[in-house]
This record gives structure tokens, sequence and C-alpha cells, in this order.
DNA sequence: ATACGACTTCAAGTCAACTTGAGGTCAAGT
DNA sequence: ACTTGACCTCAAGTTGACTTGAAGTCGTAT
């Protein structure tokens, strides 16, 4: 089996040396041996890089993608997690769907200054009274 | 015109105090006034914040927020940058869905583990190939 | 007059996910 | 034998948006 050099393994993932070295040093990566001090890397590497970038699109921090590994290194990617994290982009879509339409209007809207728009005004009272605790959206 | 403590300022907008003067360091927000060392509030804060708190939902930076105020704390959004948001927002939206669509079909996949998942295998290749120079989503 | 508690300042710390820089090593090509 | 250049290590720096902590001030109620 042929063994890829950190460089490869940067051109076909587009991952940088630095962040496989970092990916490493966390625990979501190995290299299977060195060639003098240089890394090398199985091709399935390339695999699990893949992985790495989806869960991370998805919005799983990379300490979440590396539970989702197991001991032997096999993916194990919990079912009702990711029932629960679609459901949380499911909620995202909503809200990012409420902004734009909101976005649109003030765009359009004839007032002279946004804020003596009355769909403006609503949706500054909606937008600034929620959760006077916590104020990240779920899944960024 | 009735000013208003920090105190109260947190209570009505969700505020922290402590992000109240990061604002401020920051020129976002201004105190009128003080009272002793406490600093006073126009009313008219709490609407700025309520801004604030929007822009920022809507994916702009606090430096972004910063320019949407004229010297004279007027606001003045422009509205093809507000349409430019909106178009990315959009785009996010749409990547989002691709996404949630994309669990859905993990979660319910019968395949026994993920990676046999044709569907899983070419929504990696999506996620993993494209841009090895930039990897973030234009509007987080 | 004194205590209380709500505020104040300022510097430093936090978080995630990396990146940067200085100085070093090593295999392969000439 | 020597140069090249791709890699290495390790510590420290970066970014944005805050938060925390220690030590101090002040108005108000008792």
């Amino acid at each position: 089996m042929k063994l890829l050099d950190i460089g490869e393994i940067t051109e076909r993932s587009g991952v940088k040396p630095s962040t496989l070295r970092y990916y490493e040093e966390v625990g979501l990566i190995q290299s299977v041996t060195r060639h003098g001090l240089r890394r090398q890397y199985e091709p399935q590497t390339l695999t699990k890089l893949s992985l790495i970038a989806f869960a991370k699109s998805a919005g799983f921090s990379l300490a979440d993608i590396l539970g989702m590994f197991t001991d032997n290194g096999q993916l194990q990617f919990p079912r009702d997690q990711i029932r629960a994290r679609a459901d949380q982009i499911d909620q995202r879509i909503k809200e990012l769907t409420t902004l734009r339409n909101a976005l649109h209007h003030v765009a359009d809207c004839p007032a002279p200054s946004h804020l003596e728009c009355p769909s403006f005004q609503s949706l500054l009272k909606a937008t600034g009274k929620r959760s006077p605790a916590k104020k990240k959206p779920p899944a960024r």
C-alpha cells in the first residue's frame, strides 16, 4: 500500500500541512510511519479528511468529530445525533430564511430610513427580545 | 428624558454590562453622562442594541456594524450591502439545505456503516473537493 | 456614620481552530 | 560532497467578541 507525504495529502485534500499537524496533535488523524522525519499517511486518510470537512460543515466541532471515531479508528456517526443535528440545521435554515426575507424587504422598502419602516421595527423587536440569557444560534 | 443605568439596559436588552462596556470601548454605543461613576444611557440605546443584535444575526461583524452608523449616530444601512448580504444568506441557506437533506438521508440509510452508503460517499466527495484554498462558508 | 451593593477601571484571560516563525533535519539529485 | 527544498519541532501569535478578576468608588438606605 502506497503511503503519502504530507504535501500530497495537502494537494489532494486542500488541507494545509499546519492543519494536518494540528489535526494529528488533537488526535483526529494519524501518520502511520516516518520517512526520515517526514510523516507518511495512508491513502484512507484522505477519506477521513473528507469526513472531517463534512462534519465541520455540518456544524460539528473538532471535539465532536473526535468522538465520532471509535478507538480502532472506525467511523461511528450515531444516527440520533445526526437527526438532532439535522433538526438544528433545519431550525437555522428557518431563522436565516426569515432574516433573508427581512433583508430583502428592508432593501426594497421605500421608507427614507430603515428605522421608519414598520416591518423593520417589528423585526428589531423580534430579534432583540428573545433570550435575555443566551444569544448564539444553535448551529453555526 | 429619563436616563437608564447600565443594569436597566442589561435587564431590558439582555446584553451584559461587560458587553455594553465593550461595545462602548469599540465605539458602538455611547453613554451620555455619568451619575457618579455610573454610565447613564439614553433610552434609544435600546433600539440601537436591537439593531446591533439584528445585524449580528445577519452575519455582520461588529466592525461592519460600526460602519453602519454615521458620525452623528444615525443608521445608514446601505441597500446594496443589504442585498449582497441577503444573497449570501440565500447561498448559505442552500448549502444548509443540501446538508440537512444529506444528514436525513444518512440517518435513514440502511447501509450498516455510513461509509458504505453511496450517497454518503458522493456527499463526501462534494464536501471535500471544493476549494483547496478557502473553506469557510460565506455567512456564518 | 456606616454599610451595602451597584457600579467603576484596567489588564489579562478565554475560546476554537489554526497560523507563523525561528531554527533544525534529512533524502535525493547533481 | 554538497545543495536544495520539503519537511520537522516547539512556542508563541492570531482573530473576534467577549468575560473575568482584583481592587476601587459612590449614592442611597439605615
